[in-house]
Formats: structure tokens, C-alpha cells, sequence
DNA sequence: CAAAACTCGTTACAAATGAAACTGGTCGCA
DNA sequence: TGCGACCAGTTTCATTTGTAACGAGTTTTG
């Protein structure tokens, strides 16, 4: 039958979907297994690890998360004693975020692992097309701009 | 501070899901709104639409999704009239899915706004950006071993 | 041909997610 | 100063997902 032209994997929101699942899977067994921590976990790690101390809104505008979900990565983090909360003296809102030794240890096994993993990803590509896949995403994600908002923006 | 010299948004699963969420946002906000549908029953939807009538499990198969998924979707179109069930003759274990008039018509209407969508996003790439980036994705996805697969196996 | 092993699809229960209400805190403005 | 609008982060509740067990049917094997 096959009715009409369109074509599954032509379509990029899936093709996308269905790349970035089977990307992410390795290692989604490796902190899940090791560490029995979920996805929003390890983004809230790895922003910390990489940019630095923050607060957990900032962490949303980075990473495009709902507060919901980074609360709950936070808490998690936290039990696990991953990070420690200090309230902000500015604003007593604010709850500036920070790793424990712990926290660092456990991002530096992750970040070797996602890289020795991204490294078997890109084995079937060409380094000339990862470079153009990278900036490719990176226009589609939109990552591009937010990473570029000052820290105490005005 | 930013410890270690990885950098977060070169991370290619990372990158791959911030790309696929901002591609899929719109799409999803249209079947969510026009038919409450969910991710899965679009996905199942426009299987069988493109490929014609089949069951749950080469579903499953051709999608990467578990048969929990693909059972509750295809109970939820089935509900909207969307596709009907009929009984395999040769195994009586085996339900054959087809779409309804009206399932072939929402999927018309879906497929013609994932177009829209889909020129939207491309309009900030180049052709050529395009087409290295579906044939990388493709690569990355295992998408184009699956489709390969004959209907009734050896 | 009967019992064991396996497959298709559903269901039941636990865990994760999303949306909205809520708590405590800050800011603007009369 | 005080009141209303706004913001950070949490909690609650409904929805969605994942896991494991299940019922019914088929295949294998002895």
C-alpha cells in the first residue's frame, strides 16, 4: 500500500529522535547501572562540573530543563551527596549549587566514559562528517545562543 | 572553576537530544493539540501509513520501540477510529493493524504539517548541510539496516 | 502427540514526568 | 511602609513510561 510520498526516515524530527536514542544508550546503561542515576541527573552533574557553580535556574535556562525536573535531579544529587546546596547571600532565593569531591570524582569516571562512548559512536563517520554533523545539531539545537548569556545578565 | 577539559555541548548524545527536542517541539505541540495524540501514536500511525498494513511487533521492530509502547498506542488510536484490529489467519497470536479512512486522513494532515515543520528547521541550513546531515543521522540512527529487513524473514 | 520453550500482545504495579498550586523571598510603586 | 506583582524552588496530583508477570497461541522436541 504505502500510501502517500512521505517518508519515515526522511523526517527529521524522528531521524533525529532515533539517532540521539541510540546514541545516548550505551551510555545511559553506564550511569544508570553505576551510579543508579537518571538522565536529568547526569546534565545537572555535568553543567556544574563544566561551567561551574550556579543555581539551579540557571542550570534550566542552560539546559532547556523545567525547574521540576532539575529540583528533583538536584535532590537526588544531593542525597547522594554529589553536590551541596549554599543559600545565596544576595537573594535568599537563590540556592547556589556545588560538587563535593564526590560529585567530581563521579563526573570525571562519567566524562571519560562518554567520551571513550562517543568515540565509538563517531568510528563510522569520517572526522569531516562529524564536523559538520556537530554544527549542523548545534544550529538545530539552539545551543548555540544560550551559551552565550553572561552570567548576571544586566 | 569549569573542571576538566570536557566541553558539554560538543557531547554527541547530549547534542543529538538538544537538537531532536527543539526539531520535535512544534510537531508535537500540533498532534498534541489537534488530536491528543502521544509521540508513539503518531509514530505508529504513519507506519502503518507508509508501510503499509502490519502488526504490532514488526512495529516494534521497524521503530525501536518496546511492545508496551506500541500496545497502548495502537489501543488509544483504535479508541479514535483511527485503525483497526483483524486477526491473522495464519497465527492467531498475530493482530493485523490497518488504518481507517479517517486514520489515513489525520495521518494526510499530519504528514503535510511535519512537512511545514520540517522546511521550517531546514531553512537555516544549506542544501547540502541537509543532506550530509540526514546521511550522518542515518548512520548514527541503525535506521537504515532495519528497513532492510524482508517482511517474512528467511 | 504431549510437555517444554517460545512468541504476540495485554495488564498490573512501580517509577518518572508534566502541570499547576504552593511557600517563602524580592521588587516596584503608591 | 505596605500591598501587589513577580521569582526561586518544592510539592502535589494526574499522566506517561518501564518492568515484570501473565494468558493465549504456536513451535519444538522427545
Amino acid at each position: 500500500m504505502s500510501t502517500g510520498d512521505f517518508h519515515l526516515p526522511h523526517f527529521l524530527p524522528y531521524l533525529l529522535n532515533q539517532a540521539a536514542e541510540a546514541a545516548s544508550h550505551e551510555f545511559q546503561r553506564y550511569y544508570r547501572a553505576r551510579y543508579g542515576m537518571l538522565r536529568t541527573e547526569w546534565r545537572v552533574l555535568f553543567h556544574l562540573a563544566c561551567y561551574g557553580d550556579m543555581s539551579a535556574t540557571r542550570i534550566c535556562d542552560l539546559a532547556s530543563l523545567h525547574k521540576t525536573k532539575v529540583s528533583r535531579a538536584v535532590a537526588a544529587l544531593e542525597t547522594k551527596r554529589f553536590l551541596t546546596r549554599a543559600e545565596s547571600e544576595d537573594d535568599r532565593r537563590v540556592e547556589l549549587l556545588s560538587l563535593t569531591p564526590k560529585g567530581l570524582t563521579v563526573f570525571r569516571d562519567l566524562s571519560g566514559a562518554a567520551e571513550r562512548f562517543e568515540t565509538d559512536l563517531l568510528e563510522h563517520l569520517t572526522p569531516d562528517e562529524v564536523l559538520h554533523l556537530r554544527s549542523a545539531l548545534l544550529k538545530l539545537s539552539g545551543l548555540g545562543e544560550r551559551s552565550l548569556q553572561p552570567d548576571v545578565p544586566l
